[in-house]
DNA sequence: ACAAAAGTGTTACGCCTACACCCATGC
DNA sequence: GCATGGGTGTAGGCGTAACACTTTTGT
């Protein structure tokens, strides 16, 4: 079942740097490759892109495929064309960054725990291909995005604790923030709601508020229009 | 001569949204498409990748070829892969912006001035495939790169007045900006110079003094390293 | 009672914005 | 000398960042 084609045609892959958050830092989702190129060498989840298939559904499938992960969120990040990038020839990948919440962060168990693995994001092994590139790149890209967008409506559950937020922006900025600021940012502008309901610590000290965001799309598809997106990648004001 | 694979491959395809100013109003080139499909329709100039090609190469290259244009400076915008968008089938397309001054804006003779023409953004006319769409997403990203990056480099000759460079501002963003606050909000951070100069303008008034930029990267390669891009890709703060 | 974590307001500084007059040149 | 466009400084408001104490609950 070849495929002929008149001119010459590229390979088209869709990568996806996943992120989550991991006892308070900030980790990547790495997949030990099993076949050749790179085999038994560390790389971000993808694969080649079916017929008339968009990278980013493409990314969903495989994701589903490789780790038992669905229903991220998920942006395009890049498309990344450096001929040589990849040994077997011309092959052209999109590039994607996607969130997960704590909560579902358990990997499938049909993938052995050795072939994936959630790695911190200041301690990465090599990896294959052109990949600790696009992880940096997208690293770029979430920090600058997290001082716009709710980012963190991805990387938490439904109802959170406002320490949990502040965790969550801690840990992928990379620095500590004042605690009252925060807040104060964070409820003005009524992207988040008092749930009314508070946490139950089993700790010592008063039971923290739970917070859920008001939720303009939670789940699934990116919703584009950011710019510094490369704003697209945009600057670090 | 055909090209035979084992799996199927996408047509890759490069476009590029280039602006200018002309006559104080921003511009985007479009070029009449000559054949099928949407042969006689207008469209931003682009098209297929060679093998091993960049796609920020196919788009030097095609634009060189289509309009005479060279030296531009270039950014990956984002990569349109949404099934149906080009009628011949699977056609992936790698979209960048491009800046270019206004001294170089003449278009090549070569090509007839009914195919190639420099259309003010707020009066486009329908754009094949979709092109409406890619521009769009190309002047959103072009707004928020203002903020930050002096964009405005590659919009002016080597040498321009305080003058000039904030008509390149108020045309990209569409509003009338501060001359006192423009100037000093230009100067500071040292990313322009004064080259002790000034225009002879021949009119009446002043000699205004001529300014050059301290010049990262003018001519050629996009610089990475935003993400807002789609930070990307960002937004409008 | 004591330790740990949660909740809450005010102040100071810096940045950005708004705003008007004088000067140089050509006609 | 008059009209056109160039050049320059200041004051006020807004937003941001710094900062400490009180309250709750479990041990």
């Amino acid at each position: 079942m070849p495929y002929v084609y008149k001119y010459p045609r590229p390979a088209l892959t869709a990568d996806a740097v996943v992120f989550t958050i991991v006892e308070e830092r900030l980790h990547v989702l790495l997949i030990r490759r099993a076949g050749e190129p790179f085999a038994g060498c560390w790389a971000v989840p993808g694969g080649f892109c079916r017929e008339n298939e968009p990278a980013a559904e493409a990314v969903k499938r495989e994701l589903a495929e490789e780790t038992g992960i669905t229903g991220v969120w998920l942006e395009q990040l890049k498309t990344f064309d450096t001929p040589g990038r990849d040994p077997r020839g011309w092959v052209v990948s999109v590039a994607h960054v996607a969130l997960i919440n704590g909560a579902r962060v358990q990997l499938d168990s049909a993938s052995d725990a050795a072939d994936a693995r959630w790695c911190p994001v200041d301690d990465l092994p090599p990896l294959a291909f052109d990949h600790a590139q696009i992880v940096g790149y997208a690293l770029q890209r979430l920090r600058n995005k997290l001082r716009w967008d709710n980012i963190g409506s991805q990387l938490l559950p439904v109802k959170f604790t406002m320490a949990a937020l502040q965790l969550v922006h801690e840990a992928v900025l990379g620095c500590t923030l004042d605690k009252r600021n925060f807040q104060k940012r964070m409820l003005e502008g009524a992207t988040i709601r008092d749930t009314g309901t508070t946490l139950v610590t089993g700790k010592r000290g008063p039971q923290p508020r739970l917070f859920a965001f008001v939720d303009r799309s939670r789940e699934g598809d990116a919703h584009d229009g950011d710019c510094c997106n490369a704003v697209s990648e945009e600057r670090m004001p």
